[in-house]
DNA sequence: CAATATAGCACCGATTCAGTGCTATATGCC
DNA sequence: GGCATATAGCACTGAATCGGTGCTATATTG
């Protein structure tokens, strides 16, 4: 099935979140206090995250994650490879990391070469996709936006 | 996972083989001696993609499966769209397709409108690669090739 | 020491998928 | 007509993956 896991979707919207409060720490807690999100997955998917080295874990009180790079560095095809492991359309190519990897047909298979390229078109959308162009417009720099909608309206005559 | 299923892979086997076979009719046992396939299973694939349109079929003794369009015409994406339904990259829009489909997250969830920009960008990927371009050089035009090369070397004084 | 919060590991239930069984129907050939 | 071939339709099983949770250890703050 072509989709993404629930796990990675967890991972888009904490990283998402962590843009918003980018230079704190965000921890498991605040994000499920926020969405409705089990608590114990969101856990397990921040830890993979942080051994992918993409976000930075804080133990103890006070402690959480905080990005590792600048949202604009880290990209789709990271986060997704971080929690569903390297990318793959074929069934071949996903076995051949994981497991002895045998497809009956693998010796004369005539799409795999295709489906190759297909697949490199598709790893090049996840890699040209930032974190920062993932966060809606709404959040992105809200703080920002208000800051700058004041001063507008400061320095118009009307309203 | 994002991932084909096997069903797409070898629904994309047996177009690729009536590619080369464009204009006569395909069975399934002769797919299955070309290819080490679970004939019943591709079958099965292959009734599918004639209920969906990109192949017509044709009972009885001699018959089978031709291709109900151009190789031109036929993309990636209405494959694997007939195979394993509608493309979605998010769960909810996969789900509200298929079930009640209610995400507890979807009211308060950020990644929604902009993961949907990426699907959106998968999908056109995925229409713009024809059947045609699917098909490996080694078998595009095959006997056309071969004359060509011929020709070629009949020409030249070399061999 | 107590509270908070991540690290690590293993487990269960549900969903999806690969593959198969069985029967009906349509076509070609003798 | 009778038989072999080949698709149509439907339902089922076993395996793999995924969503979600339990439990314990470790680190940090105060
Ligand atoms: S070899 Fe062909 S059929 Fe087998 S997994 Fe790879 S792409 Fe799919
Ligand atoms: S609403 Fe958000 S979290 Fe829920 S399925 Fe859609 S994208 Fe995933």
């Amino acid at each position: 099935m072509l989709q993404l896991t629930k796990r990675s979707e967890y991972a888009l919207i904490a990283l998402v979140h962590m843009v918003d409060r980018e230079g704190e720490v965000t921890s498991v807690r605040e994000l499920c206090e926020r969405y409705p999100l089990p608590k114990r997955l969101v856990a397990e998917v921040l830890k993979d995250l942080s051994h992918a080295g993409l976000v930075i874990s804080q133990r103890g009180a006070q402690g959480g994650y905080s990005l590792a790079q600048a949202a604009e560095s880290i990209t789709l095809g990271q986060i997704v490879g971080a929690i569903e492991g390297a990318p793959a359309l074929t069934n071949c190519d996903s076995i051949a990391s994981t497991r002895d990897g045998g497809c009956e047909v693998h010796p004369v298979c005539p799409i795999r070469s295709p489906v190759e390229r297909v697949r490199e078109h598709l790893w090049r959308l996840f890699e040209a996709t930032t974190l920062r162009s993932l966060v809606p417009a709404p959040h992105a720099n809200r703080e920002a936006v208000i800051q700058r909608l004041r001063e507008s309206l400061a320095g118009s005559p009307s309203a």
